[in-house]
DNA sequence: ATTATCTATAGATCTATAGATAATGC
DNA sequence: ATTATCTATAGATCTATAGATAATGC
């Protein structure tokens, strides 16, 4: 019985690191050839191959091997696959956080319309930098699962709020119109993310590379005028 | 040893039809029991969970099981899982175009916007209703894969290449802001498909069911007036 | 003793094929 | 003979655990 080789999509989503391939605790001047700590290159490669290709598509084996380490060590360090995918999720926030740091306070002096302004395109430059989260947002919000209700408490329902509270501010001041806020911000937000989440199509069908910097500030530029003002002239 | 039992992601995403679980062809009694050939409701499966998990995702079994029937029937209609991907796609969309029938010829009398417009508001009711595309294409648009080029080539392009069409046109007479197409299109593409697609994301976050026909005529009233005029008064 | 790594393996599940079985249609 | 179904199975892969091994740190 010939079963053909079995095609997975384990393209060679990134190099792995070269594995030491003995049992035992590496010694400290093997660790400081890898600058991250093996915990950190698994939550590092969780995060850009659970945002490819969502979670269920993913296997342990992949992640530890673009890690350069053995399938057993992501249960040594998280137990279980879902485990893993909380702590990367949680680890991006983190660095989110830390890299676009938080919106209200410095934008408290201006009217709603401007804050929602910088909010916008501060979320665009998120979305471009750091595609995996909007994309991990997609993939997790088609079907209901306890991962989604843990995902929307912990970080999403915070987020959509910045957006909710600043936009009403702007209809009760009479400077946008009389819209459901919810249609509002998923609007701004959709357009946002939408072009990065799927970069290798918009490759495919227009030709342009939403990763590179010129074509961000374009797309920046024409999404705020789009939101804000429309299309027409 | 004691092994967890494994929880995969078969959340009963449809009832499954009884099975018939003795070999050989049924009787044409028992046929019209089910009103479609069970080609159809593989089919009819493959494109509702295709697009609610993506294709790797998916297994052949519980595809199989939600059309009740055995998954040994899948290569037998199918041959491999990647041609009825395929083939559940070229059913999607030609289901589509019988049921939204194609755009530009009723259009010409009108101005490109107007063209526009009525175009906008049939892709929004495209996406409320029949939301497992605009899933696939998210799905697969996130990595570059023979799947993706394909769908592209086959059914993409085109799509967006009325759009695209329209909006030059719309430039061109001097209706429309002069800004990259391609952002143009990819806007309002995604602001008519992202809430439709992340319906249990919004459900959770704002408590609104943007199944509901309500929600879907309130949401396309709105999308309509932000893209074409923006969100400021 | 603790920590961090590996190999080996259990048991479930995956895709695909082989082969039995029963109805249809010529 | 052809078509449409099923059962059984091969061989790969999946998650998780057990247990060996080697370095660290007390």
């Amino acid at each position: 019985m010939t079963v053909a080789k079995r095609k997975t999509n384990k393209q060679n989503l990134a190099a792995a690191p070269k594995r030491r391939a003995r049992p035992g605790r590496p010694s400290k001047s093997e660790q400081s050839s890898h600058s991250e700590s093996s915990r950190d290159r698994l939550l590092a490669v969780a995060i850009e191959v659970f945002g490819k290709l969502g979670y269920e598509a993913v296997s342990t084996s992949q992640i530890a091997k673009q890690a350069g380490m053995a399938q057993s060590m992501v249960h040594y360090h998280f137990r279980t696959k879902e485990r893993l995918w909380k702590a990367a999720i949680d680890h991006l926030m983190h660095d989110l956080g830390r890299k676009f740091p938080i919106v209200r306070d410095e934008l408290k002096d201006l009217d709603p319309v401007s804050q929602l302004k910088v909010m916008t395109r501060r979320f665009i430059k998120i979305s471009a930098t750091e595609s995996n989260l909007a994309r991990i947002v997609i993939h997790e919000g088609t079907v209901p699962s306890s991962r989604l209700r843990w995902f929307v408490r912990a970080y999403l329902a915070p987020g959509y709020g910045d957006f909710d509270n600043a936009i009403k501010a702007g209809i009760k001041a009479g400077l946008i119109k009389d819209m459901p806020i919810y249609a509002i911000s998923h609007s701004i937000i959709s357009i946002s993310t939408y072009a990065f989440c799927v970069a290798p199509l918009v490759k495919e069908v227009h030709g342009v590379d939403v990763t590179s910097r010129e074509t961000i500030n374009e797309l920046a530029d024409t999404i705020l005028d789009i939101i804000f003002s429309g299309i027409l002239k």
